[in-house]
DNA sequence: AAACTCTGCGTTATCGTTAACACTTTAGTC
DNA sequence: GACTAAAGTGTTAACGATAACGCAGAGTTT
């Protein structure tokens, strides 16, 4: 491994030199700098980020913490936190807590270790308040994305849930739908909670009593779709939902699974509505009416505000950005005919 | 900071002692340990790993360096990648090329500085090979993913694209087409070069000329499939093609796009096949015709390979698998009538 | 009881970099 | 020409952890 001193060597200077060229600062002779510069050069050298991180207390390295990044909504969020992060001179290292409050917490723990100057996170439940409320008073710099946590105050960006199941729901009421069931994710999860009162407050405007709710407990995953719309299958004909709002992609897509199992074709014997658009299959085909979260800029924004705030704005109270949702209406909810999907 | 001298102090032991219990060695008493490990929980103490890799010379931390993650076959490679690396005690810092070899070698730089221990690169076409010398040369560890590059020996792990290739076009042939395009991504990456070869020798073992070749500028997007699909429409009826192959997933999303603002429908008047799966996609609505690759595994087998030899299998040669693709036949080929979607 | 072994701990030096300070030399001022 | 200022460079000491070694005391062997 080239160090400074191999460098600082073959240049016949000092490493001090060597450090003062490799960091752009002023006081350097120009014969000096091109001769620092050659070596660099030559030898190939790579300054030690460990050093310099050890030394001034910064690796210029962020950590990001979502349930699942193949989930294209967290996807969307990583790349827009990439984007972002690269332009500002962090690193960027990921984490998968599966929704598990202790793998997150296990990543967390990686990430301190690691010294990162800061934490993207969507914590996984409720129970994360613990680790957070660590961080918190170990003054390390994290914002929320997606979702808040009762009783933390932190940078946060997340989407108006209430506003956006609202919306799911009142369409599928403007339809003529009457029994409309929601399947939600467990309800550890703020998004969860603020999409089941979405729902409910839909409902209830219109006199409507939102009994039909299945929460899955395992959150947001597919297989727990599929179970939940099974079992809403099973439901007697007068009791069974005419229309699903699921709570998020990934529901949706367990939940359509289910209802082709059972030939219950969408829109016609069951509309679904979901959260989150899954981007390349609405391209590939406008299928699933959703609500359209702007994932990419969740991301964006939240590594904006971390890096904002390791630059040093330390006392500046936290930031809460709500971004509306956008409802996107396309053929599964049954609004307009089924057009013919390719073509 | 809570350093490993203040844990020491607490507990009234040497740091070393601390060391010692922190990194589960023998050799301390159980009394002392408790008490240790007691003073690291009152304080909150987390081990500076910018330290310990300085002095060890290793960062437990390997890079991930892809075109694009929210490519939904470059997110599973990541997931599989992180999971390996999370059980082996590595973290992942991600990287996105845009396929540009410039904005790799920028990312590749940074990780150096970071001291990553190892890298995982899906080339971002010919001219990394600069780069990759470059880390050869110095005795970094890296393993190559989904792409080789001519001339670099290196632990690799890619799909048969030569055979993937060939299946998604005899298919079509099996199926009566007869002018058959391809629209391929640019030649500088191995993928485009190998699926184009698969294209060749289907078309030439039965006797066509495979001059409906569209090869695009800007390697696998979206924008540029749109314009590829664009320009064949363009041409008379009787060299116009009846399928294309699109030789990745975000080409055949643009190609989709293209044919339906011109009204073609899929499959009817025009088949539609690709590399690599849109797995969601897949599920909500099972349309488009691929070859899926197992990119999960991939993510796992490079991972594994990558953290073998950074365990110290220095000297073995240079491993290099090549996972077969499997033909999933669905709708948009035409094969078999289009079926009710959803339902 | 002398010689050895093993346990349990501490000391010292080091990883590569840079902040803070110190030292020359040259240029500029009166 | 003495004095100050600035430019250009070097020295020293730290950042936090641990490898290598050292050393006291208890236990074991001969």
């Amino acid at each position: 491994m080239i160090t400074i001193q191999d460098v600082a060597h073959r240049a016949g200077v000092s490493a001090m030199t060597v450090s003062r060229v490799v960091n752009n600062q002023a006081r350097v002779a120009l014969a000096t700098r091109q001769r620092v510069q050659q070596a660099i050069k030559d030898l190939g050298y790579v300054p030690n980020g460990l050093a310099r991180g050890l030394l001034q207390g910064r690796s210029r390295t962020i950590a990001l913490v979502v349930s699942d990044i193949s989930n294209p909504f967290f996807t969307l969020i990583a790349r827009g936190v990439e984007d972002v992060a690269q332009r500002c001179g962090y690193a960027v290292i990921l984490g998968n807590s599966d929704e598990t409050v202790e793998k997150e917490r296990q990543y967390i723990n990686v990430m301190l270790e690691n010294r990162v100057d800061g934490l993207l996170i969507a914590p996984a439940g409720r129970g994360s308040r613990k680790v957070l409320d660590s961080l918190k008073q170990s003054g390390t710099k994290f914002v929320l994305i997606d979702r808040h946590v009762e009783g933390i105050m932190a940078d946060l960006v997340e989407g108006d849930n209430v506003a956006g199941a609202r919306q799911l729901t009142a369409h599928l009421l403007s339809l003529g739908h009457q029994r409309i069931a929601l399947v939600n994710g467990s309800l550890e999860v703020s998004t969860a909670r603020d999409r089941l009162l979405g729902y409910q407050e839909a409902l209830q405007a219109v006199g409507i009593q939102p009994d039909l709710v299945r929460i899955v407990g395992n959150s947001y995953k597919r297989e727990s779709g599929r179970g939940a719309a099974r079992e809403l299958l099973l439901l007697p004909d007068e009791q069974r939902p005419t229309a699903i709002v699921a709570t998020n992609n990934f529901l949706a897509v367990g939940v359509i699974e289910a209802l082709r199992e059972s030939s219950v074709r969408v829109p016609e014997d069951m509309a679904v509505v979901c959260f989150d658009d899954i981007e390349l299959a609405s391209a590939l085909d406008p299928f699933l009416t959703v609500v359209v979260q702007p994932a990419r800029t969740f991301g964006t924004l939240a590594a904006q505000f971390l890096i904002d705030r390791l630059r040093g704005e330390e006392d500046i109270a936290p930031r809460r950005v709500i971004l509306p949702p956008e409802l996107s209406v396309r053929a599964s909810c049954g609004a307009r005919l089924r057009r013919p999907p390719h073509g």
